[in-house]
DNA sequence: CATAAAAATAAACATTGTTCAATATTATAA
DNA sequence: TTATAATATTGAACAATGTTTATTTTTATG
């Protein structure tokens, strides 16, 4: 029964990203099973195999498309050439943004343990973080400085949504995640 | 085969937390298994049943010791009464040095998923976060501000440690996670 | 001592990820 | 066109997971 006329390699690796990352967003990360995914692509389990070496692979190759989502936000909203700070407070309320927009796919991209270690993964991360080092070089002392400033609002951010979603410390109640944020921006960045 | 008289069912819940927690330490979050688990106590798995509602259950108790035995470090570190900012630096190194001694430990607890939300487990983060602002009360503008630091210096300790396992953005190579929470510490909280 | 209560087991079920021989389809060459 | 090689897809199987439940075994009680 193969079809090698309904899909490329390349189309079917698409669709299979499409088809995962749909799962995701409707269902959760936990329903994102190699029979779900196949099915709703019309194939079946073993097929998933030939495209990817394991399921983290998959999972890896949905987390790239959100970064590289995520980056083109970042791009459009930093092509005003807004002063420095003013861009740094976007680009956090960028992450905010994704994680109450899309809360299942950033779950999957921030929250569940992955150990594949792809080289298009990492480019992809690379996309986002450059974008946040490049924003800081003008409100750091150097290179080095702006790259462990990144590292740090990234941690920050990160570490806030974290927080929020886990329900844990009362965060979304008695101080909001956007709250911490500017306070965070404000004391660390002298916004 | 019932053996009543062997533990008290709550030496029981003891002996399956303690044997949790040797596997979690020995082979990692998952390796955590009822079937794992129960091996271990001498027991079958239908035996976690009668002392979790499920495996979330056993994992939250896990965490659980974890955080208590994280409170009692934090209260022997911070029982000199030293100066409020050299407290808070002890409590930023004891949290990087806890990821670093029990690492599957520190997975479980803080890079593991879990939804299950006990009351055990709520005061076990309290007995830890309470702390931290009490520390930070003398070093904050009024309680709400000190309970708000708390959760910012929280979330940028727990990012930058999630940094540092996942191996991205090459933070334990260029960046050290000390130097970033050196970097954090001095920039917001003036250390 | 008989009976009720409780604890522990064994077996089963559904669902995972994953592998692989068999099959179906397409491309290639004679 | 036809035979053959290459490839894509399947379907079935395997092991391991969480979880449930009827049954058995042990203990407590009257």
């Amino acid at each position: 029964m193969a079809r090698r006329k309904d899909h490329t390699r390349e189309e079917l690796t698409q669709l299979a990203i499409q088809c995962g990352r749909d799962i995701v967003v409707a269902e959760g990360p936990s329903a994102l099973s190699a029979r779900n995914v196949t099915k709703l692509m019309g194939y079946t389990p073993g097929t998933l195999y030939n495209l990817f070496e394991n399921i983290d692979g998959l999972t890896a190759a949905i987390n790239t498309t959100s970064l590289i989502n995520f980056a083109e936000t970042l791009r459009c909203i930093l092509r005003d050439h807004a002063k420095p700070k003013k861009r740094l407070s976007k680009i956090a309320q960028a992450y905010l943004e994704f994680q109450l927009r899309e809360p299942h796919l950033w779950t999957l991209l921030f929250a569940t343990p992955i150990q594949h270690d792809s080289e298009d993964y990492r480019t992809a991360i690379h996309l986002v973080f450059d974008q946040v080092t490049e924003v800081l070089l003008p409100i750091s002392k150097n290179n080095k400085v702006a790259r462990q400033n990144a590292k740090i609002l990234w941690s920050t951010l990160h570490g806030i949504c974290l927080l929020r979603s886990s329900g844990k410390l009362d965060v979304s109640g008695a101080d909001p995640s956007e709250e911490l944020v500017k306070r965070f921006l404000n004391q660390y960045f002298k916004l």
